[in-house]
Formats: C-alpha cells, structure tokens, sequence
DNA sequence: TATGAATGAGCCTTCATTCAT
DNA sequence: TATGAATGAAGGCTCATTCAT
C-alpha cells in the first residue's frame, strides 16, 4: 500500500490532466487532439501523462466517469431537498438553464456527445453506456415521476420509462444544439420552455 | 467535344461513393474511417475515388449536403399535403417514427451528430450549419407554428421561434439517443409521446 | 510503310506536346511538372500524349533531342560563313546574347540544367550525354581551335581539348545564373566580357 | 528544467541527417528522394527524422545553409592571410581544385545546382538566392577586384561586378559540367586554364 | 517520478500509366 | 486516333506509445 499523500498526489495530478484533455477534446474532439496538445496545455511532459493513464482512450474514459454537477450521484443528494416531483423536475431543468454561461460546459456537451458517438461503436463502452443510461438517468427520473404519481402530482396514465427517456433526450437534444450554434441558440428560453412543455403534459 | 461518359454517370458514381462513405463513416467516424475503407466497401480503387472527390472531408460534406427525406426541401412539399397545422406537426413526428426500422436511419443519424460536432470547429462549415438550421429547419417550423396561430389551432402566446427551436432538439436528441442505444432505446414510444407532448404544449 | 502525311501529322503532334511540355518542365521541373499539366496546358487529352510518347521521361528526352538554334548540326553550318576563328568564336559568343530577351531562353537553359543533373543519374543517358558533349559540342570547338591555330590566329600552345571544355563550361555557368536569377543578373555584360577574356586568352 | 539531451546532442543528429541526406539528393535528386532512402542510410526511425527535421525541403535548406569550405564566411577568413590581389583569386581556384577528389564534393555540386534550380520556382528561396549571390559571392569578388585595382594590380578599367559575375559563373559552369561527366572531364586542368585566363584579363 | 527523443505503423493523397469506349 | 475514367503503388507526414536517462 502506498502512503496516502502519495495516492492524493497522483489524484490531483490525474484531475489535472482531465481537466486540460476536456480543453483539448473539446476543441478538436478526441480524434483530432493529439497527446502533444495535452502535454502543451497541461506543461506536463509526454511520459508523465502515460505514468498516470494508460492511453489517450484512458484519459478520454476517465473524463466521462468524472463527477460532474450534473452527475446522477450528486443529483440523487439533490433532489432529497425537495418535496414535490414538478419541484424536482423543474429543478434539473435549472441547473442546466445554471450552466449557460459556464466557461466549459460546451466543451463538456461536445465531450459528452462525441463519446456518446465513440462508446456507441466499442461494445465494452457501450455496454456501460447502456447500464448507465439505464440504471442511473432513466432509473433517477423514473423515481421522480413514480413518486410523484404516487402523491397525485403526476397523472398515473404516464409510462415512466417513456417519459423519462423523453426528458433526457429532449435535454440532450437542447444541450447539442447549444454547443453547436452557441450564441445563435436561445439556450435558456428553450429550457423554459421545455420545462414548461414537460411539466404540463406530466399533469 | 462530347465526354466520354454521361454527367448521369457520374452522378451515380459519386452516389454510390457516398453511400458505402456513410456505413463507413458510421461505423468507425468520419476520423477512424480510413479511405481504404471505402475503397474496400464500394470496390472501387483509390484513385477512382479521388476522381470524383478532393478529399475525404469531401465526401463527408457532400453527404451532408444529400437530399433525404427529412430534407427541409422534400419537407416543405409534403406539407403542402395538410391544411391543419398540427396535422403538420404530426407527420414529421410520424416521418421520424418511420425510419425507425430502416437499414441505415441510424447510420444516418450517426454521421449527421458527428457531423455537426465536426462543423461547429471549423469556421466555414459552421457558418453553413448554422444559416441551415435558422433559415431551413427553424423556419420551416416557424411558418407552420405561425400558420397555426393564423387559423387558431395554435395558441397565440406561443414564441414561434422557441418552440420551433424545442422541435429540432428534441428530435434531435431523441434520434442521437436511439443512435447510440438502440435496442435499449424505445424510439417509437418516445416519438409518440414528444408528438403528444408538443402538440399539447402548443394548445 | 504509314503514308507521309499522316508521319507528318504525328510529327507535327509529337512537336506540339513537346513546346508545352518544355513550358511545364521550366516551369515547375521535370519531377513537379505532371502530364495533366501537359494536358491542361496542350489541351489535348491524357491517352493522346501517350499515343506519341511512351513515358514522361521520353518527352522529355525528345525534348532534349530537338533541334535548336545552338544546336551543333545548325552551329556547324553557320559557323562555315567565317573564315576567321577568333570570329566564329565571337560569333557563337554572340548567338547566346541574343538569346536575351527570347521569351523561352530561360526556360530551356533551367530544362538542359535540369537535364543533365537527370541524365548524370541514369547510365544510358548518362553515356548519351558524354558522348554529345565530347563529339559534338567539344568537337565543334576543337575544330576552330586547331584551325585557328594552323592559320596563326591562336597561339599554339593552347591545349585545345582544354580551352573547348573551358568555352562550353564558361557558357554553361553563364546561361545557368542567368536562368536562376534572371533580372538580377548582368548577363549580355557577363558575356561581353567572356567574349574578350576568352579571345584574350587564346591570342 | 534542463532538457534531457544536451543542445550538442542535437546539433549532431541534425548534421548526421543532412549527411546522409546529402548522399541521397545527390544520387537521386530531391525530388525522386525519399525520406525511407534518408531513413535506410542514416539507419534512423522516419519519425526520428521529423524530431529533428519539420519537413524534407527543411532537410534540404538546412543542407545549402550549412558551412562548407567555400561558404563565404570562410573564404573572407582565408583570403585575409593574402596580401596581394591575384594571389587571392589563385587561391580561390586552389580551393577548387583541391575539391577534385574529395568523396563527396561532385555530390555538393550536384545538390547546389538542383537547389538553385528548385530555388528559382519558389519566391522566398529565390529572394534568398538572389541576396546571397549579390550580398556574398559577389561582394567578396568585388572587394578583392577593388583592392587589386587600388594596389595597381589590376588594371582600373575591370568593371568589378561584371568581372566577379563571370568569376562565380565560370566556376560554377566548371563544376557543374565536372559533377556531369566526372572522368570524362578534365576538371583540374581545366581549372588551371581559366584561373591563367581570368587573371590574364585582369591584368 | 519526470522527461522528451525514438519508433514505425498507418493514413491521405498524388500521379504515371492503362484501357474501354 | 481520341478521350478521360480507372488503377494502385508509392510517398510525405503524423502521432500514440515506449523507453533510456
């Protein structure tokens, strides 16, 4: 067993490079950035980024496992605060509408699909893609709507799994747009409306 | 000074390029697909290819600029056929809902999100993608949702343009969805409830 | 036995290739220069050019075997209305002057440069070119030499195997920085020079 | 942060590859080439090459920038240890003439006039030509011709320029006809009858 | 651990030449 | 004879990964 400063070092050190490859890969997506574009942005040299991942799909990998704000754990803690099923919903709505103007939440949605796109062809991704999909957005907001089923919010004759699918897509579908017009996509009156749009049809 | 071949010729030449050019680029990526990809899928040599093409990226940009069936061209058309606004509304939802079993929907779908992420970093392309998806996709929708708010099927309080843009995006992000998981993706039922959904939300 | 006319024609056609092919060699070198740019600048079609030659390189080669004004068969015959070696010599001194200002002069030194480098590499031409240079161009000059010397023109201790390979050097150089550097360089002035320093040098 | 090899390290990579390269364009000229034959001779990895190289007509460049016996930095230097004019020009032809076994010197010659071929098609090699061919060569003949001319060695009616343009050309044309025929060509003998003709008409 | 030089498989593209029409 | 599409070998260059220091 390593001593635990050491492991934290290595921590921050893998955090780093993360942080700089989600830079690099949002910029010219996976393919395109090369190990060299990372080693200038990080000003860590070639080999000490190979001493910490084992290839550039590693990094790649390790990016998407990353906690995000948006992440299904944190999520999960989140949605605790609230009382009501519409409450919950609208607020995962917010936090996206949160991110606009957020330096590098484009570079994460382009990072997001294109690894979508790139799990979509490995069968080992994918297969995690599928299990996650699954079992942690669908199954998250399939509590949200069962619950809220439960408590009279939500009318019964909705099909969860239906309408849960449905809101991650619709805001996956928001997300990509944004990321590919940027400024010529009226992000946040889109998700108003969305929210809007949702909610009114789980009623 | 006749040519040697017909214009028709090659038109068909460089249909057929393009066509073994998406399984190709579907299947690995505009990136990963190789030429001799191509070549080896469409059993035509190299240089053939360079005939009717510059380069790579060539085809990839004539693929996109392809005539298909979801084409705001073709669209614009066949809404003709519908005098109810809403009536409109559902046959696109339902065009979508028919590719669902076609061979290469998802193919398409594919090469269309990774396209996109492609052009939102290169200047040129960008401009092209985002003067398309304002003055074709947001329009055709714009002029329907207006056309509704006109004949009163549509409720007047309704910004077209957003409501247009949630359109896109949501196909959109519920195509990209059904691309990556398939089998694991009930794509039909989640047509069917965006349908139901947005046609409410525009009452 | 073809009859004679269409032997003219193809000769008439092999000295067309050949002009525009001599344009796209000085242009961009033997190596750079590609038959389509023979093609484009003939505006004859890629299967004819090689209806009347075999290979690049044999236009090439065609090239170099073409008549010109310089040409030793044509300097013999001029030369034969002198009488005075000194004045042959002044004579061929001044045929290159002339070249001057012709709007291919350039182009054909960079090609006969060019040339020789090419044919120092290749055995067969290699042979062909020593064999040129020592029984004609060499010839030429040694004949004058040695006639100028019987008539007591020229001192008889000139080597003239040695003076002949000078002349032509000195040409050689003369044309070659001429070629390369073209307004930047004095060349009538140069020439003009040689001329007396050759003439100086035999008497 | 020290780099790991030393920046002599890499100096001498640079001026292994040039070597070896130098045999390569030589045998076969630049275009015809390959970065493989360079790769073969220098027993390097290609990628090795392009460490150190950005491209082949880097190579090249590098190659013509690099210090020779006859670079005329050097030259300035040597011809310094003459006090008297005409014993420099004698020394220059020495140069020259000691050049005449030396294993790689019809290599040199053969490279420098492809390169002055080459660097006549391409604007910024050719401005660079130019400068040097005026700024150098030239010059350091037109000081001697000057210095000679004050000390009432040579005779004050020698146009400097023009003198110092035939000198380089002659040279050049004598080389270059030696690096064609090699044993065919008596380039020793040669050498000694124009440096007896070039100073006689200084005189 | 850190560094960056070394490696070489692999890719896009070019182009001389052939050949069916 | 004329045309230009078809062919595929070959070449310059890139870049993920390794490894000696």
């Amino acid at each position: 067993m390593t001593p635990v400063v050491s492991e934290e070092y290595r921590e921050k050190k893998k955090q780093e490079i993360i942080e700089h490859a989600l830079v690099c890969f949002a910029e010219k997506g996976f393919q395109a950035a090369t190990i060299d574009d990372i080693v200038k942005r990080s000003k860590m040299s070639k080999g000490s980024i190979y001493t910490y991942f084992q290839s550039k799909e590693d990094i790649y990998v390790a990016l998407m496992n990353e906690k995000t704000e948006i992440s299904t754990q944190h999520l999960k803690e989140e949605l605790k605060k609230f009382d009501s099923s519409i409450e919950k919903i609208r607020f995962i709505f917010d936090i996206f509408k949160s991110q606009a103007g957020r330096s590098n939440w484009i570079d994460r949605v382009k990072v997001h699909t294109e690894f979508y796109l790139h799990a979509s062809r490995d069968p080992d991704l994918r297969s995690l893609l599928i299990e996650r999909a699954k079992h942690y957005y669908i199954n998250v907001l399939v509590d949200v709507l069962e619950e809220g089923k439960m408590a009279g919010e939500i009318k019964t004759t909705t099909d969860s799994e239906i309408a849960a699918n449905l809101f991650w897509s619709m805001l996956d579908g928001i997300n990509f747009q944004y990321s590919a017009l940027q400024d010529h996509y009226p992000y946040e009156d889109v998700l108003e409306e969305a929210k809007a749009m949702y909610i009114k049809s789980l009623m």
